[in-house]
DNA sequence: TTGTATGCGTTATCAC
DNA sequence: GTGATAACGCATACAA
């Protein structure tokens, strides 16, 4: 920087006021600053200028596992929407262990990000102080205390399960099984949707049954695999609601197996209307949870912390708009 | 740091020496200031500690698009194995534009980080020397110049496409279409892949057809349109390579809809073994392009490379070891 | 409109 | 073994 202003014959006080587009500098002097800029090929350093500012530009963004589609699909969005606003973005795996999730907001402590977005399953609420750092964090996913004590950006498990419950029931369904609730587990998604499920069935004054409701994890192999031990174990059923479009994948794969027809023979449902969803074979319908409004969210509530414009003591909760999109795997077009 | 070196009784040089584990340090002394760390939750300063050491613990991975399975995959194994290396990651998206690709290389050179992962599709021979940065930079994709000027990592994109083609005609295939290869462009993947069905396709002295041979994008809806467009112009064909597995499933999705049987009727093979390919119904034969030990290598000479043990001049180039996996849609198990 | 002085938190160097 | 000092590159506050 000194030898731009040398060479531009100013101070560096002046290249750094044409670099960040501050103060009253004349139209003379701002094109031989960026002409010697241009010549020397300098750059700013970010360190220094993080060290100086106290910010970095820089927001976190922990989530299980980027290689899942809805991770993925997340991601995707947080890295557009937050470069639009001048943040660059660092991802984390926490692969969905409490430990690493904690990690991630230790990381932040370091001071590398301005905010943190953490998608979190594992943290429970014995983690909540942890959350109530010096840092903007803001929590994608469920509930962790009963009281808000920190911005939350959530999506209708409860509801959205109930829906494509009650939509299976509708088009005819009386077993419909349950795919992916957690084992005894604290409530996380799987739980919340579990919750749901059950509630069409009441609603519509279906039994529930122990034996319909597989407990596995959300990824494709577990689908497959909750699919195999249902049919394994002789339970009859004519519906099957996944809590992940994961597994719903891996559903219509192990059904596809056993020589049954979706939807003749069974109806399917998932969850989180990932891309994949329109071009399985059938197409799968799924809840979609309104993944962008999602994404806007959490980064206005973010930033509008980093900037200081909210009250540190109150708390925001927002729950995306979600919507049941209906395809071939339960009859649809 | 000064205030731990007080709360301490010793210098902030001290404190220093403790964090990075440095030099000589009595035991004694080690306790108490790890002992005033934890009280007063000291964090190091990670922008003070850049600028100081000129490093900043960050690399930056430019994709097209996370969203994509495949970089998708690619990023998660990235974010893995440069986390155990101690290695930050900062995602960039590039939309598969040229422009964005340099983008990523400019801001690189914002020394924002130690090096660059760039998964180039967009660059050509005339962004060569825009490469010779002085930043670390491997470039994972295809071959950009005749010469070694960078250090690049590849798959084996002509001889996975030639056995794939290969497979199918072994399995009785006639009429092999294939989908993806980019319109008129420079020697992309796409490019290469075709080059490779061309081979497969000469060496079994079946003639190339122009109409076979679909132009697309690679994502699923390209090759759902795709199939459309064959079908639709009637030209017969028994088998399909698809140059992606994306447009494979778009290709399946396209076949059931017109009831077409997959591998009854036709035959199906995609690219890059995403995890995916496995639960597709049926599952898509595919060619796994080695992800392991590309990222693998790519690390290796990024991370030498920002250490210095690598000569400026000397560029290396490393393809992963592919292999065709063989699955349903081509009559596997 | 432009310049000067100062300090952000760390670590390398060298002296003790 | 430990400590004092300087410097990394930038931006704030204020002076000119």
């Amino acid at each position: 920087m000194s030898e731009v202003a040398k060479a531009a014959g100013v101070s560096v006080m002046t290249v750094s006021n044409v670099v960040n587009g501050h103060r009253y500098v004349s139209e003379a002097t701002r094109d031989r600053v960026l002409d010697a800029i241009d010549r020397l090929g300098y750059r700013v350093n970010v360190a220094a200028r993080s060290l100086r500012s106290g910010s970095t530009g820089v927001i976190g963004l922990a989530v299980p596992d980027i290689e899942k589609p809805y991770f993925g699909q997340l991601a995707a969005l947080i890295i557009d929407r937050a470069g639009a606003l001048g943040y660059q973005v660092v991802v984390e795996q926490t692969g969905a262990t409490r430990e690493n999730e904690l990690g991630a907001l230790a990381h932040s402590r370091l001071r590398r990000y301005d905010g943190l977005i953490l998608s979190t399953v594992r943290l429970g609420d014995e983690d909540a102080d942890q959350l109530r750092s010096d840092l903007p964090v803001v929590v994608l996913g469920e509930r962790l205390t009963g009281q808000g004590s920190v911005d939350r950006v959530a999506m209708a498990n409860v509801e959205g399960a109930r829906e494509a419950t009650h939509h299976l029931i509708e088009r005819g369904c009386r077993r419909v099984a349950a795919l992916g609730a957690e084992p005894g587990s604290r409530p996380g998604a799987g739980a919340l949707r579990a919750a749901g499920y059950r509630q069409a069935l009441d609603e519509a004054g279906l039994p529930w049954r122990a034996e319909l409701q597989v407990r596995c994890g959300f990824s494709m192999a577990d689908g497959a695999a909750a699919v195999r031990v249902l049919l394994a174990s002789g339970t009859p059923f004519d519906g099957v609601v996944c809590f992940t479009d994961t597994i719903a994948i891996g559903a219509l794969r192990a059904l596809a197996d056993h020589g049954l027809t979706v939807p003749e023979d069974v109806l399917v449902a998932g969850f989180d209307d990932v891309e994949q969803a329109a071009y399985t074979v059938p197409s799968l319908t799924s809840v979609a949870p309104g993944h962008a409004e999602m994404v806007d969210a959490a980064l206005r509530m973010l930033t509008e912390r980093i900037a200081g414009h909210r009250d540190a003591d109150a708390h925001e909760e927002f729950t995306g708009p979600h919507r049941l999109v209906v395809r071939q795997s339960t009859g649809g077009p």
